[in-house]
DNA sequence: ACTCTGTCTCAAGACGAA
DNA sequence: TTGAGACAGAGT
DNA sequence: TTCGTCC
């Protein structure tokens, strides 16, 4: 999933997009995040022993719960306000990557049973990994605590990470919170890694700046996409023998994939056939998504910390200490963050990560452009761009 | 020689007691 | 599943 | 910090 290479060929050929920071400098902060992703990752690892994992006493998984719970009580306390979004039906481009998916669960079914008739612990555990899958009932399970939890909740009509990039559009978000490359496809202005990495290892955060992305590949929008097409994502094959370098320095000499496919060395190069190249282009650029204005005002409410109660705790056999104790941290949170009437501080507008910030200048991300195409390369360029490798 | 892709591996969440 | 890092081997 | 437990 995302797109292949793209990481490291930001690291590479773009470092100035990208900007480590503070867990702290969230605070205040409106943040998208795409639910099922953690709802899928909860699955994977929370309270996993082989096979098992969480569950209520009547036998219904918990993991999800246990995850998503303590995970928003994380970025609750930190000040940040989470909007989850879910994942609407898959485009119909996708439904061929979905259905591979499928048929690896199917066999990762049928050798986890063989590894369990043969009693090996580790492949138990490994297939039973592979057999995730995230349901209906894991979405509204986790969309009902966090509507208990006060945190607002949004059904996207298809991908969540396309609707998470249209919040951040709007300004509805400061940023979107996520691993997956491919929110910068669909021009999210900001995208965020590594925010909830675990507390353990506490690496900071990375943030990439969309239009910076643009500046410092001298791409425009439409060419940033196509790259992103070539490099590999999940609505086509990609062609062999062109990874993300080779796309970038063919989308650059030929300014579009139509430019670079006329240009290829058939007998070299193998396209993909299908390659339907213009769809993925488009369900990019125009993503079935919502837009803000006809999005409901976004509130992030007190618990309901009766609420939780009944849920967590009678029907799904949590510790009510541990409910209890976590509601409190929310709450002490709330009140430090109410008193300091944060929008005027940390509006969406912009960020400053004054105090430690040693190098990197913020350049006033003012939105609000949809811009794409041609950067305007209006004041000169920031100095030495910090790293070169 | 160097660069790139494709392959393999690994780990994965959060809490709290010790 | 994902991403990252290490490696090998093919391409330039 | 490490490691067992969370449900």
């Amino acid at each position: 999933m995302g797109i292949q290479g793209l990481t490291k060929l930001l690291g590479d050929a773009a470092p100035g997009c990208m900007k480590e920071q503070k867990f702290e400098n969230y605070f205040g902060r409106k943040i998208a995040v795409d639910a099922s992703m953690h709802i899928y990752a909860f699955l994977v690892v929370v309270g996993r022993q082989g096979d098992q994992m969480l569950t209520s006493e009547t036998g219904e998984v918990t993991s999800h719960l246990q995850g998503m719970f303590f995970r928003t009580v994380r970025m609750l306390e930190a000040g940040m306000k989470p909007v989850f979004v879910f994942e609407g039906k898959a485009p119909e481009l996708k439904r061929e990557e979905l259905a591979k998916r499928s048929n690896r669960r199917e066999d990762a079914n049928t050798e986890l049973e063989a590894a369990k008739e043969a009693g090996n612990a580790e492949d138990v555990e490994k297939y039973s990994k592979r057999t995730v899958r995230v349901t209906r009932e894991h979405n509204e399970e986790c969309k009902r605590l966090l509507r208990l939890m006060g945190v607002p909740v949004l059904e996207a009509p298809s991908e969540a990470e396309a609707q998470c990039a249209q919040l951040c559009k709007d300004g509805l978000v400061y940023g979107i919170s996520t691993e997956d490359m491919d929110s910068l496809t669909f021009g999210t202005p900001k995208l965020i890694r590594h925010l909830m990495a675990p507390s353990s290892q506490k690496p900071l955060a990375m943030e990439f700046d969309h239009e910076l992305v643009l500046k410092e590949l001298e791409l425009t929008e439409d060419q940033f996409i196509d790259l992103c097409i070539l490099c590999g994502c999940d609505y086509t094959a990609k062609i062999s023998g062109i990874g993300a370098v080779r796309a970038l320095s063919l989308i650059k000499k030929h300014g579009s994939i139509e430019g670079v496919l006329a240009a290829l060395d058939s007998k070299k190069y193998q396209i993909p056939e299908p390659f339907p190249y213009q769809e993925a282009r488009r369900l990019f650029k125009e993503p079935d998504v919502v837009k803000g204005d006809q999005i409901p005002q976004l509130k992030w409410t007190s618990p309901d910390t009766e609420g939780l109660i009944d849920f967590l705790v009678k029907e799904k056999t949590f510790a009510e200490d541990r409910i209890r104790k976590a509601v409190e941290r929310i709450n002490a949170a709330k009140g430090k963050a109410s008193q300091g009437r944060l929008e005027s501080f940390f509006g969406p507008a912009k960020v400053v990560s004054s105090t430690m910030g040693k190098r990197k200048e913020v350049p006033v991300a003012a939105k609000g452009k949809k811009g794409s195409s041609g950067a305007a390369p209006k004041k000169g360029k920031l100095g030495g761009m910090g790293k070169k490798k």
